[in-house]
Parts: structure tokens; sequence; C-alpha cells
DNA sequence: CAAAATATAGAAAACGATTAAGTTAATCGT
DNA sequence: ACGATTAACTTAATCGTTTTCTATATTTTG
């Protein structure tokens, strides 16, 4: 309620007076800037940060950009990590964080919104990146940072899909595993990755994995993985060892082999990926790869602030972050 | 980047003019508005919410206070499905979603926070409500609506805790249980509500509850819980159901259960609560209280926005959201 | 047809902060 | 002791909107 105003008043001295002293500015007195200081606490003064925004022009707000087809939106428990450890980096350095969205009357496109709010920078994860709206928005002078994608100009971090696919592969493979299969994802470069991935460690272990062992299912779902788990196994030669979409996806398969009397890992072993926190939970432990979703959100926020405030020394860059193995009991040794 | 002055140049007029024709006032002739309109859509121009929110002292932004303990932040998935309602309605009316922190240098307290970024009204869920800070926060003239709690002199949305456990309670008794034990969250205002609904249904039921049937154990960790699990089950007289804090406790139930070489449901029942989305994919899909989590999301924001733009005629409310027992296969017929 | 009503637009003062440039008075060097 | 430096403030413009008055032109009314 109090502004610089009324704390000009009370102190007798003008209001830039007392924007530079509480600015720590160094042309006023100390004397000057205690007495400020004081009053402005007692009049409890607060900044306006749309006055500030306003006449700076940087508002210290984040937009984030995170909107899924499918609905789990925040749900999504992989991408909630990531933006939870973004936001605790970016409160960290002052900044606040606000969802951008489109579809109201009053926001015609993501871009608009982020123009309209004035964030120093975006970060954008978990959509359609190749939506019109997505790439007009990274095609706009606003700093930009994405998970899993690369905008042109822009720096991206990754989650280490090659490394991830591999070493759990070359896992199942050092279990003894031979005959593998993979149910993967829908359609998307970071399942291009994976599948691209999968096949080529496989090559380079010796594996042939015949195509009726490569089959799609979804991500977060677990209906079609039912399917694709029972159709796999009821192959003449069916695997010893199934890969999911992600650990979401291999709740399905986890139920279309206990409906079907099959017990993980003695007469199947699966596989997840992400590294969610309750699959841990599970008996057994379900054997994943664990993605450093943390990281990334910290990784995230970091070059987006430094793009925001170091924009000269700022070149766009991407950053690989590994994960790792995580070993729990669904992969059986053969 | 363009600005109201830059389409009053073009078009001729005065800034106010161009104002007014945007917003559709009345005294701006039809041609005129189009003239403006067209203008505006060309150069890009796009409003600056700073600048109105200075001058109308209404940002059109909701603040968030969302912090737990136990560091899930946004990964608590029951609280992130509030929240993600919330912001559904919360965008379609118009308002964008920041998070609350405080913590950093510039905001030593979330009533500074608040006031600094000038929200509209906020939303208070997942946190210590009774600390210093929050109830400073809930004392100010800012409207909030909170969730679980109820402030002085502001709305609440509840989830029916007492209807909740009285319905899987009397679903557990109907299924043939009489010895059923529960393992209950840490202390707080919830917890106090469910344990009082147990022992009221149980009296109303005509059920003797011994004391070592109603134990500690903490929400969302297994630890405690599987503990707590071995010990109701070594006791001379162990419980045919338990009860746990909620779905990811279940877990740590669970594990115990399998471990002692016992069989859920045959050998022992259990049931959680919250109702968490991928409790439905366990075999037996797990016998839990679903928490209506998307309407309490709703109509907390619903509250909220009518408080903000009603505030003569709205009236502090506590709304009650009803749950319901979702019956999976975890409790048997006995 | 004069007066009153209406329609349309502009001028100017905010909102709360920042900051470049200017002012004054005390201090300094020689 | 005199101009130059420096310390400590103030002035005033500005950021992009909104909004209350005014002002003028056009219609309507009696």
């Amino acid at each position: 309620m109090a502004s610089m105003k009324d704390i000009s008043e009370v102190c007798g001295v003008s209001i830039a007076t007392v924007s530079k002293a509480l600015n720590d500015h160094a042309d006023i007195g100390e004397a000057t800037k205690k007495h400020i200081r004081e009053v402005a606490q007692q009049l409890g003064y607060s900044p306006n940060a749309a006055a500030k925004a306003l006449k700076t022009r940087r508002s210290y707000n984040l937009g984030i950009l995170f909107v899924d087809k499918a609905n789990n939106g925040l749900t999504h428990e992989h991408f909630s990590l990531i933006l939870d450890h973004f936001k605790r980096v970016a409160e960290s350095r002052g900044y606040d964080i606000t969802f951008i969205s489109s579809g109201h009357e009053s926001y015609e496109s993501y871009l608009k919104h982020a123009t309209y709010r004035g964030f120093d920078g975006v970060l954008i994860a978990c959509v359609e990146y190749t939506e019109p709206q997505v790439q007009e928005l990274a095609a706009s002078k606003i700093p930009i940072v994405s998970v899993d994608y690369a905008f042109d100009g822009h720096s991206a971090v990754f989650s280490n899909d090659e490394q991830g696919i591999r070493d759990l592969l070359k896992y199942c493979y050092d279990m003894g595993h031979r005959r593998i299969a993979y149910i993967y994802g829908e359609r998307s470069s970071v399942t291009e990755k994976r599948l691209g991935a999968f096949k080529k460690t496989a090559a380079e272990l010796g594996l042939t994995i015949p195509d009726r062992y490569l089959t799609r299912a979804e991500y977060r779902k677990t209906d079609l993985s039912r399917e694709r788990t029972l159709q796999l196994l009821s192959l003449p030669e069916p695997p010893t060892c199934i890969f999911y979409p992600d650990d979401f996806a291999v709740l399905g398969g986890i139920d279309a082999i206990t409906t079907m009397g099959l017990k993980i890992p003695d007469d199947i072993s699966v596989v997840g990926y992400d590294g969610i926190r309750w699959t841990r939970h599970l008996t057994p432990h379900l054997t994943t790869l664990r993605q450093n979703a943390e990281k990334i959100g910290e990784v995230a926020a970091e070059k987006l602030i430094q793009a925001i405030e170091h924009p000269k020394e700022t070149k766009p860059e991407h950053i690989v972050v590994d994960g790792h193995v995580y070993i729990g009991g669904s992969v059986k040794r053969i």
C-alpha cells in the first residue's frame, strides 16, 4: 500500500532519493539511507512489481509452457519433477514462475501471452514442439530454453536417451537375455532416439531383433501396452524381456502378465523408463532407467537465467543429462 | 513492442482513443474502432500487463501458496491434480497463475511476495497452515481460498474426510470385516478429522477397536507404514483389514505383507486413501477413497474469482467436496 | 431554427518506480 | 584563496495504460 512517495514525504526527501536509498545507490548518504530504510520498514512499504517492470522492462518472471494433449498436465511426475527443480533454482535467483496458456480470448497465442506478461524468459517442456504456436514462440526474441527438443538459436536440455536405452539394453544382455522386445511410445523425436538407440545397441551386441518384437504403444497409458504384451507373449517364440515406453505403461504389462498366470521376473522380465518414484515400491522393484529430472530442471533454469542476464556472452548450448539404470528386481538373470 | 502510442500515430488519433477503441468503449465510432483494431493487428500490438496492472490495480494474476516440508512439491499427485484443475478454471476466466515463495532476499515473507506481485487473490494449499507467515498472509486484505483448512474470513474447500472414512469403514464392515486397524498419518487437522470419523463410525457400527489397532505412520512415506504393518500382523489377534494414511503409504504395507508371505486380499485386506491414478493399475486394484481433487480445484478457483470480482456479495463459505469409495480388489469378503 | 441532447474524440493527470542530468554546498589541491 | 572536485540530493522525463473531464460537431426536439 505504502509507496515511495509516502516514504519521501515522511522523510522529507525526494522520491528519487528514496528509490536510490532502497536500491543502495552510492550517491546517497549512509545516514539518509538508514533513515529511509527504517521508515520504509515502519510503513510496511512493499515495492510494486508492475511499476518496476514497466520502467525497467524486466519482469523477473519466467513463463512456463507446459501442456500436453493427454491432459496429464501437472500430474505428469517426470515433468513435474523437472518443473519443481526449475522452480527452485529460479526462485533462488529471484525469478517467479507463471504458466503460459492460450485459448482464452485475451491471449490468442502463447507468444502474445508471453509478451503481454513480459516474461524475461520461457521454459518450453512437454509440448507438441512442432505446433505452429510453439514455433512462433520459439522464433521470437524472448530467451528460451527447452527440454528434450532443440529450437534454433536456443539452448536445450536433453535427457540422454541414447545412453539410457543403451545402458538398459546392455544390462539386460548382461543378465543373459537375448530375446528382448521393445514396446515403444507414440511417434516423437524422443521415441525416434530411443528406438534408434535400441536398434543400434542391439546390432552392436550382435542381437537380432525380429520386427515383431518392436511394437508401438503409448506413453503413460496402460491399455495398449497391456494388449501389446499379450500379443508378444503369445508369439511362437516370445521374448524373455520386454521394454516399455515408460514406467506407467509397464503397469499395463504387469497386468497382462499376471492375468496370463505368469510371474515377474521368473517367467518374464520387464523394464520401464523414467524411474518414477513409486516404482520402487512395487514388488519386485521395477528395473528402469532413472532419469535425472532434478538435474534437467536445474540446468534448464541456470541456462535460461544465464541467457537472460548475459545475452552477449551466451551461445546456445545443448546439454545432455545422463540417467542411470535403477536395478530393481524385475529382470531375472538367465 | 508496439504500443498504443504507435497505433495512435499511425491512425492519427489520440492514445486515449486507441485505448478506448481496443477496450470497446461506447464513445468511439465504429469506423474508428475498426481502423484502430486493424492497425493494431498489423503492427503486432500487444498490451502491456505491467502498465495495465499499474493503472488498474488488477493484475489478473493469482498466487499459489503450495509448499510442503517433505519437498514433494509439485510431485504430490493429489495436490498437483487440484492445482491443475484450479489452473484450468482460472485460465478460462482470464487469470494467470504464479507461485508464491519466500526465503529469497527479495521477499522476506509470503505476504510481501504477494503484495509485491499484486496478486488479485491467493490459493493456499498443502502448507503448514499454522506457520506465522501463512497466518500473516491469511490475515491480510487479499482474497484467499484455502484447501483443507479454514482461515478466518475466507472461503475454504474441504474434501469430506468424515464421509470418506465413514464410507470406507462401512464398506469394509459390509464386506464382513470386524477387526479393522487404522494406520493414520502424522498429526494435522486432516488426520484429526479422519481419526475422529473412524472412531465415531466404528462406535456406530458397534465395533470395538483396540488401541493397538490405531497407530501412527506418515503420509506419502512407506517406511513407517511397512513397520506398523509388521507390528499389526504379529499381534496375537491381528486385524483382517488395515487402513493406511494414503495410497502411497499402502505400498509400504504391501511390501511388508508380501515379505511375510501373505497375500492380498486373501490373507489380509488393505485400503488406501486419495485414489491416486496408478493405484488402479496394481493387482489387485487398490480399494481406496477416491478424492474428487478435480472438483476441489475447480471450486477453489470459482470461489476465489468470485471473491475477487464481487467482494460485496461474497460471504466466506466452507465447501465440502465428497469423495467416493473406489472398489478395487484389495478388500476380501469374509 | 434555436436549444438541448447525443456522438465522437482529445487533453491531461494519474499509477509507482527508475535514472540521466542538473544543482548546491562542502572539501580539496596548490 | 580560488577554481575544481566530490558528495548528496533534486528535477523532470519516462515506461504504457486508463479515465475523468472537456471540447467540438452533429442530431434531435419542440
